[in-house]
DNA sequence: AAAAATCTAACGTCCGGTCGGTAGAAAGCC
DNA sequence: GGCTTTCTACCGACCGGACGTTAGATTTTT
């Protein structure tokens, strides 16, 4: 029994039960049900319920752009590049389905201080795809259109299947991937061919970002 | 003061602050403060905070429903009836975004028995989507595809929007409508050149839904 | 005066977290 | 190698508090 088991132990517990009850239906005592002792010997792994939750978040955001990092790495042209990032932020959302899903639905379980962490965290990841549509758009391989809500239209896209997934499904995830793949990559070279329409009514010549959004 | 008046101003203290903070973290105490009475009397006009819960979420999806169809009445051609439903999603999801909202996130509050009517009410909903999609591409006016995929993608593509809109933002609920809208319908068009290849790997001739999904 | 709406006060439960303690392995020491 | 000390991992019992809910009295409205 190697040391950390029953840490690792905990957090795969917590994982699934987070995910398929909620993590404040979730309690330490059903923690510590699922992993075999009893309940004060959680605090002995993790300081709190919460810390335990931002445990699970803030490795599931760091592996989740280590991910899309690597992904991209030696990938040239714009529109592979895009692909390339949206097949590697599907498979991930699909592979670690369980955490991705608490990753988007219990972020009000943290502290301000952690949950701030993790927007940070994950306002990084949306960068990563906001340049990736404006060097696209850029350089005309893909339309003009605002880029954050282009980047949330395709990230909260693929995320969404975390939701609906099941692995047992005939699709597998590199066939949900390709699907995705186009049916984005079309709705960026194409989808914005109202935009000078768009920009006439809003007002002219003012850059598309920094509307709408926090 | 019109009856039914302080029922209604529960009701609306309670989206807020179920928006805000969530169901779970919102008491009683918080919805009492909130509408200005003292938390036993909250029992006076809904019998739990369960069945408070269950009466947005059902009311939120009746409306919905009914404002999909209103918006389909005497809308012909199989691209304009898509377009039509997809705006009406969104302006609706945009419009009445912290019901949306909650009734997205906070399904898990409910009993079993009220999940599943909520479930079911979600349901019918998504099946006139797919039976949109299913003509449109029986027809070629969109491309072959998973038509259980891709109606969550539209849906759940245009319900994020409740997630991020800010009403205070410069883009209006109509031209965020719009960029959907081109999104959608380029990607129903054109996303999916790749099928052939897809039910080739796929083992062939089956059909293409029921796959992955409950 | 009846009915509707709200109040005060309390109840039982459950939950996150703490405390003191313990068996045994590991490390330090001679 | 023997002895002591420290560390690791866990346990059982318990606490304070918050929460949803109820009972019954009281006020407000019609």
């Amino acid at each position: 029994m190697p040391s950390g088991h029953m840490k690792e132990k905990i957090k795969s517990v917590a994982i699934d039960l987070f995910f398929k009850k909620g993590y404040f239906a979730t309690s330490i005592s059903d923690l510590a049900r699922g992993s075999g002792i009893q309940k004060a010997s959680i605090y002995y792994h993790y300081a709190s319920k919460e810390e335990l939750l931002f445990h699970i978040l803030e490795n599931t955001m760091d592996d989740l752009t280590a991910c899309l990092k690597n992904s991209l790495e030696n990938v040239t042209g714009l529109e592979e590049r895009m692909r390339a990032a949206v097949r590697s932020h599907v498979r991930f959302h699909l592979e670690r389905q369980k955490e991705n899903f608490i990753a988007n639905s219990e972020l009000r379980g943290l502290t301000s201080e952690h949950y701030q962490e993790i927007v940070k965290k994950r306002d990084e990841y949306e960068r990563i795809f906001q340049g990736l549509i404006r060097e696209g758009s850029e350089a005309g391989v893909f339309a003009p259109g605002d880029v954050k809500i282009l980047s949330y239209a395709i990230l909260t896209l693929c995320t969404a299947g975390a939701t609906w997934f099941k692995p047992t499904g005939r699709l597998t995830i590199d066939e949900i991937a390709l699907i995705y793949e186009n049916f984005i990559i079309s709705g960026l070279k194409m989808g914005m061919i109202d935009s000078e329409f768009l920009n006439r009514r809003s007002g002219g010549t003012l850059p598309l970002e920094d509307k709408n959004t926090m």
